[in-house]
DNA sequence: AAAGCGAATTTGTATATACAAGTTATAATT
DNA sequence: AATTATAACTTGTATATACAAATTCGCTTT
């Protein structure tokens, strides 16, 4: 069975952005929905607060849910997206180059940083991306082979992450990113095409599963000028 | 009357981050809580959803919450923070310099950034962060003056948001942040102690109310070395 | 000892009701 | 005409129930 409230979030959000509300920049109240989607006004509600929590509406009481029209087209960037997914949304002509791609050992450094034994095997995979022939992006993963097992050229030139969520059925669930400004490496200067920058950012992540496990490492080091993330963030009152 | 599931959840995050259930690294299950705190499950549920909004849980269907544990204690900078917040958390000796505190007319720039009218009037608010000793941030803060008639020095030196909420009852409730990495301006030379770097971080924010009217536009210049921020993500299946 | 089955436990979804609290529009009063 | 009070509408909170789906654990069987 099919989650309702989610089919109904998804159905208001491709409403939105078609601005089928436009005049009044006011989504029907929730007694109108539970009419429209002929369901109870809690399972309106679940929907309604996904559409809150990812910044598409601001529900005001008394008066209901005002659509955020913040031109979210630009680069929403929150939650964890795979480089393939992002430039096929924005519509980049991109492009992956496999530069490394095997098991390695952990070192003292990569315990630490995916929590496993020291000398346990771990897939490498180093990717240079290309966008509009500029090699400006440097990703480096690092998966605990424990939950992959086989990795070859042509998963690591397409998607990862489509082969690890469809083929392997892994549940990709949160993660801890930190973003930083560092000084560009040895390695850094000599794969992408820095034009004399002398700084790269550099967003570290860890990434776990759905039982909380973790499973990757990724260091993704971008060239400065073609770096941009957005983000909505709601005030937590203390 | 005080909300309960509110309640329930900071009591919870308490306990979390004092180790409380350490052992286990679970929290207890929901009928449990729904008896330690005498209250109905779906109470319970709420509190626990905030927690896993927040970072704090894994939810695993059949098995039960667990906690956690990636040294949250770092940098928790997601949602809408002020600096005076922010260092206080982190223990910084911090020190604000006001460098400009004037009404101005909103420009063809501003008429888009704040989306009021030509010639409105506009508070220009322009700070300098230092900490221990180095001025590291450059905040450049616009406020639509409808919503902010008053403003003094000792305001802006203290704490803005204090203000906006404690006396003005403004209720902040969400931003809309873009990080960018950009070559220093005049001013950021002459007013931050940029040590020979060639970028800053600016983080260009539109801060909103309740009612979804925009009242602030705000940028944040940050010497790279300085800067650091942390996030947590949420994979969203499309 | 190992495998398999089933019951108990635990979270997820859907629905229903009652009342509280804020907003808006209408009607009544001054 | 302006103000005030009332009613209608809308979202927020709390509680209850029923069933689905995943995990865990103990028991039985092999």
């Amino acid at each position: 069975m099919q989650k309702k409230y989610l089919t109904i979030y998804q159905d208001l959000v491709k409403k939105i952005e078609v601005n089928h509300w436009a005049e009044s920049s006011m989504l029907p109240s929730e007694y109108e929905l539970t009419e429209m989607y002929a369901t109870s006004r809690e399972t309106i509600r679940k929907a309604l607060n996904l559409l809150a929590q990812d910044g598409y509406i601001q529900k005001v009481r008394g008066k209901g849910s005002v659509i955020i029209d913040v031109n979210k087209f630009d680069f929403p960037v929150s939650g964890i997206v795979s480089f393939k997914e992002l430039t096929g949304k924005l519509n980049l002509k991109a492009n992956t180059i496999l530069h490394e791609l095997a098991i390695i050992e952990a070192d003292q450094d990569l315990t630490s940083k995916l929590k496993i034994r020291l000398h346990e095997p771990i897939w490498k995979v180093c990717r240079v991306r290309e966008i509009s022939g500029e090699k400006v992006i440097l990703d480096k993963d690092y998966f605990n082979k424990k939950f992959v097992p086989a990795l070859t050229k042509e998963i690591c030139e397409d998607s990862i992450y489509n082969y690890l969520e469809n083929e392997l059925k892994l549940n990709i669930s949160f993660a801890r990113k930190e973003f930083t400004v560092e000084d560009p490496t040895r390695e850094d200067r000599q794969l992408l095409d820095l034009e004399g920058y002398s700084n790269v950012v550099v967003i570290k992540s860890m990434v776990f599963l759905d039982d909380t496990s973790l499973f990757q490492y990724t260091e993704s080091r971008h060239r400065p000028d073609k770096f941009k993330f957005v983000d909505f963030a709601r005030r937590v009152k203390s």
